[in-house]
DNA sequence: GCATTTATTCAGAATCCCTTCAGAATTGTA
DNA sequence: TACAATTCTGAAGGGATTCTGAATAAATGC
């Protein structure tokens, strides 16, 4: 899962970077709303923290742009004013989720997973796909009940493709999705053969069928 | 163990979480009902205390809501008026505890106790796992019916690990959970190793069988 | 206030797994 | 069929992560 924190105030993201990469969240950092924008056009984060008051501009404009494009990304609002109408506003506009500062850093973990659980499972927590059984809550994976070690990896790997089950993903995006570091990830997917072929290789090695299917020249289709 | 206290009046809130904290727990205040809910949305406290008595709604309702949801939370209604039917709609609608006040400080640390033991552990003060034995009213284990002498930190982290079994919890969680404050513990991890360490070694060699699981990169398991 | 236990820090060792690489297999195209 | 492009496979290096034992700091109990 892949993350951009639109924040100025360095200290702050840093200690929160720290903290969502223990979570297993890949960080990005904008520290202005014209880098955000940059970013936000060329990729679809999982989701978005947005500090609103930032000294570039004004935060909701930011928002409402992010939300006109149809952007998949999930949005919370970050800021240090907890007024209801800033709240109203901002929930209005499209966000997801809104949080005052000083936040602790385990409910803003908490806020993200459940606004990506809304956007790319329904809300759900647990996801079953026949013998397949994802716990996204507890990190684990289990085929008829018997539980599956994957790497984390693997893992994300895994559901991402659930996430866009019966689509086609392309290995462009599969990188992006998996690696921390943006760009030089084209040219070269020997790590997504390599996951790939450990993930799926697991899987039916614990009686899953193989829902995997690599599309020739496209790239990979959670087929179910 | 985390706790929302939701109160309007600031002093008592106050003196609340100040009385909690010393028992160790970590306290998030509401003082509002929507707050309440916006909080409870995306966060699992383990014990929800709800002064039904805000000018912002009627906490019945609140309360209500709270249950739907299928939430895990416990819930214990504060409220001014002792009458036995106000008693009577708060449990009937779910809550798992109804003090009037004024009330202790002690009782309600203590009420609160009761309530989440009751909760996570169904209403067993014992927990029994195969060999292994957790008295949480005693606060002592043992295995195949022989004590272990564990620390303060390490009977925490056991119980800890056990209230979230078969999930992988994040070191942040348990570093959150270990140290009270949330401070800058992230980064330095050092502490749970040497704690995770001792207590596999003295479970181990107490005959019990090695339920705690290292996931390397997302954090650990008790896989029973 | 002192002795003892407990908690945390530290550095080096051990382990894991992510990525890369080279060669093999597969697919698509001519 | 032959060839090129793409994907798969197994193995290995190296970096990140976790473990360990000992030293230091803090807390507890007498």
């Amino acid at each position: 899962m892949k993350l951009l924190i639109v924040e100025d105030e360095k200290e702050l993201s840093k200690s929160i970077v720290a903290y969502l990469k223990q979570e297993n969240y890949l960080c990005e950092i904008a520290p202005d709303f014209k880098t955000a924008l940059d970013k936000t056009e060329s990729f679809d984060y999982d989701c978005v923290l947005l500090d609103i008051t930032l000294p570039d501009g004004n935060g909701l404009n930011v928002l409402k742009g992010l939300k006109a494009d149809n952007k998949t990304d999930g949005v919370i609002i970050i800021s240090a004013k907890n007024s209801i109408d800033d709240r109203i506003a901002g929930l209005n506009l499209g966000a997801d989720d809104y949080l005052a500062k000083p936040f602790h850093l385990s409910e803003l973990s908490a806020r993200i997973a459940a606004v990506i659980r809304r956007r790319r499972f329904d809300g759900n927590k647990v996801l079953v796909l026949n013998e397949l059984t994802i716990d996204t809550l507890a990190k684990t994976v289990s085929v008829n009940g018997k539980g599956v070690d994957l790497t984390r990896k693997e893992y994300d790997l895994l559901l991402y493709l659930v996430s866009n089950k019966n689509r086609v993903v392309s290995k462009n995006a599969i990188a992006e999705h998996l690696s921390g570091d943006e760009a030089d990830v084209f040219d070269n997917f020997d790590f997504i053969y390599a996951h790939m072929k450990n993930l799926k290789k697991k899987m039916v090695q614990a009686g899953c069928e193989d829902y995997i299917k690599s599309i020739y020249g496209m790239g990979y289709k959670f087929d179910i």
